[in-house]
DNA sequence: CGAACGTTTGAGATGACTCAAGCGTTGTGG
DNA sequence: CCACAACGCTTGAGTCATCTCAAACGTTCG
């Protein structure tokens, strides 16, 4: 079941076994991509969209100057480019972090699958306007927060929703990052995140150490980071207590 | 007609004069509200959406802390809260920061609206889709910008989606924010947004007073602020050549 | 073994912030 | 109709966070 972790712990929105099923169906092809590669480049027309089934992915904005802004991360579960579905064409590019499992969903099979089925076609409406939400987060992040509050917010945000991806313990995840994809992230130099790092480390907040984060003190990172994980619509809070 | 102005100028999104018919059918109520009014808190719970018919509207992120950062800004014509209709309650705050009339969209109204109207459907989800390039465009300008390319940037989006609405003539236009709005909307301070506007006044590029923006070097400005408008999706460029 | 890449650290520069004060405008109530 | 409060704008001086540039180190991989 390819879809199995698509909106799963999304208040009032998880799939039925029905559209499941439909989804699945639409599938045309699983495939897998290296790590580290452009799947999609800005400006380019686009005829399927994306599931992630294993790894992790990003969006970004190059800029002629060089300037590269990621603009979102995706992990296990995710549609990546759903909104390429009623766009088109994308403004920004995707690519892979690590070796990647996609599955690929073909725009005319999406069509067909939705035709008569509006609460299934609202579901997915949804599940890009979640992009969105995050976008505003991190919004905030980069307007709002200090570099080590950035991190922060970045740290708590994966926690929870790779914990909705069975992919975080509460405590201990996954994060192949490197620490110039967490500066494009941030909006910080890469030798910046590097001294933020350290100060979260010695503030035993949490730590990061090849591409695996542990948060030693969960509520006081979200605290430092001013994260408050509404705007991710889970039905369940990450297991720590982000209220004090 | 009230959705006279909805996705004018939006490359293969415009609507059919019956799409109009319909949408127009679903308002059940035109109201003003007052300048500088909260419409929406963040967390409520919302079933209907909101066409802005005249005035400027902003959607911002508040803090516990007091930090507030603007994530969207709204003119004439755009549906401000279409993406409430698939999330039914919102992670930000919706307010006014002119006088504005807006016409109000029940839920309900634009579900029976939607049903079997596959292309209008998709036309709605695309420009909730619009709104999460803008959020993308945010993320560069505040993440890989400095202060004064921040404010030029801004800038020029406003006048290409003010020259859309009618609103500009590519040169000149109302944009009618306090210093510090533009403060939240860059992640700046109100003191330092007051220096940069200085600097573009002096370096010949805009011009900013009381609620007005006088573009005197449009391609400079665009080029100072690393402005594309691709992430529009508009049919015909902005008046002013932004390309060199 | 060497190249490429990611990480770490340092020293110095600077852009943006903070705090503070003064000015202009607007709106309002006495 | 004046006085004053509230608000937004402007400017200055000093501080600090983050950046820039540079060098060195570790690891991985061919």
């Amino acid at each position: 079941m390819i879809f199995d972790r698509f909106l799963t712990n999304r208040r009032g929105y998880e799939l039925t076994a029905e559209e499941l099923r439909l989804l699945d169906g639409a599938v045309s092809e699983v495939r897998t991509i290296d790590a580290r590669t452009t799947m999609i480049e800005a400006g380019e027309r686009v005829t399927s969209s994306t599931l992630l089934v294993r790894g992790f992915m990003s969006r970004y904005i190059d800029d002629p100057a060089g300037l590269r802004q990621l603009v979102a991360m995706h992990v296990a579960g995710e549609f990546v480019d759903l909104h390429a579905y009623p766009m088109r064409e994308l403004d920004h590019s995707i690519g892979t972090l690590t070796s990647c499992e996609v599955a690929i969903v073909p725009h005319d099979a999406l069509k067909a699958v939705l035709e008569g089925h509006e609460d299934l076609s609202r579901k997915l409406w949804f599940s890009t306007l979640l992009d969105a939400a995050l976008h505003r987060a991190w919004l905030f992040r980069v307007g709002r927060l200090d570099a080590v509050g950035r991190v922060a917010h970045l740290f708590c945000e994966m926690n929870a929703r790779l914990e909705s991806a069975g992919l975080s313990d509460g405590e201990t995840f996954q994060l192949p990052m490197t620490q110039t994809d967490i500066a494009e992230v941030c909006g910080l130099t890469p030798e910046h995140v590097n001294r933020v790092l350290r100060q979260l480390r010695e503030g035993e907040l949490c730590q990061f150490k090849s591409g695996s984060v542990t948060l030693i003190n969960p509520a006081a990172l979200a605290r430092r980071g001013h994260f408050d994980p509404n705007y991710l619509y889970l039905k369940t809070a990450p297991k720590a207590r982000w209220t004090n």
